[in-house]
DNA sequence: CAAAAAATGGACCGGCAAGTCCAAAGCTGG
DNA sequence: CCAGCTTTGGACTTGCCGGTCCATTTTTTG
């Protein structure tokens, strides 16, 4: 790639990435050939490689990172804004029937895998998505907490950690098995955790 | 394959899987050839595609079988006695031994990727499992249950599937950024969760 | 408008790894 | 001990696909 992009340069190369991520949605990363990106973008095979220098894992890279940036903005606005009941419930529903929608295909895990967990570029874009995203959660746990709807003793951002991986784990298990459940169980539980902790103000053991 | 294997063909198919399993977990599904294969378990081509007729995938799927077996056995006994507040904590402390010790390689989520979602024999071996280990924590739940230590009122299949979701995740996200606290945060607050309804006897909403 | 830089087209190359093949060796049962 | 199998060895073929290269067109800039 140049130093410079015109603007031409920059549609072609965001026509790239956008075009790979069907691609490699559709296929899979290992049945997805450089050719099928090539032809559903309308684009040549120096034209690729002169906006990836890196070839390949470069452009899988490009992709991982767009995924990533969409996984965080599907869920808003009301990731952004967990500070009722009503709101928390509208977030778990955003979130069963984005990954229904999506259907048996984790862009970022599968190319995570294929780039390799080593690759330093796909760990770091992998691990600032799950701070942001356990972040955002912790926040709403907090607000939650402010206004006294939930007992202030819940440690915050353990709560958000363990809701995280409870969607993450769900949503990896209906990938695989096609069953939604254990996303909606680990959600609804998750919630309901809050809540007990509203009612009860049990002291934890 | 022949139809009947002789017991020298059984001990060979056997270290195929074995060896196969080992270079996967080392080299990764992308990175491992057929050749690499060969020379760890002291074989020939020919054997490979002898014993393995469909091929590598043919191949990845049994090593697919045997892998997901190793994942329950790994858990016991402790998975299979979930009936005090020990035995659950022992489990916990398995789970995440086990799955620190593996590092950043999930043989399991690796091959499926590899072998195809699509592929009726890889979602059968992960649906498999993942009904019996949901079943095996169902258990333990129904069992703290009856020996009144837990509310009898929680649905002790989906909170299993919560558990189940939650330790998935953990493990992913473990497997992606390299930390372990999501996986302990998921376990212990799926704990905990039992622990409160002992106390608490909170309805749901 | 001319020169430089950027964008594009597409033929071509080369390596790699899956899969094939046949011959040879080793068991096993009658 | 031999006839028919299972098992084994390893050279060879094959097709694919990432990557290279250079010529050409388009855009920018001074």
């Amino acid at each position: 790639m140049s130093q410079t992009l015109t603007p031409k340069g920059r549609a072609t190369r965001a026509r790239i990435i956008e075009g790979a991520a069907e691609v490699l949605r559709e296929q899979g990363v290992a049945a997805a050939r450089l050719d099928d990106i090539r032809d559903r973008t309308a684009t040549s095979k120096s034209q690729l490689f002169h906006y990836f220098p890196g070839g390949k894992d470069d452009l899988l890279l490009a992709v991982a990172q767009y995924e990533a940036d969409r996984v965080l903005e599907d869920q808003q606005p009301h990731l952004g804004r967990l500070d009722s009941w009503e709101s928390w419930k509208q977030w778990r529903d955003v979130v069963v029937e984005r990954y229904e929608q999506q259907g048996d295909h984790c862009p970022l895990g599968a190319l995570f895998l294929q780039v390799g967990r080593s690759t330093p570029g796909a760990r770091a874009i992998v691990t600032a998505l799950m701070r942001q995203w356990q972040e955002a959660l912790a926040d709403g746990v907090r607000a939650m907490q402010d206004q006294g709807m939930t007992s202030s003793r819940l440690d915050a951002d353990r709560t958000a950690a363990a809701l995280l991986a409870g969607v993450q784990g769900g949503v990896t298990i209906m990938m695989s098995t096609g069953d939604s459940s254990h996303l909606r169980a680990a959600l609804d539980t998750g919630i309901e955790l809050l809540r007990f902790h509203a009612v009860g103000e049990v002291s934890a053991p």
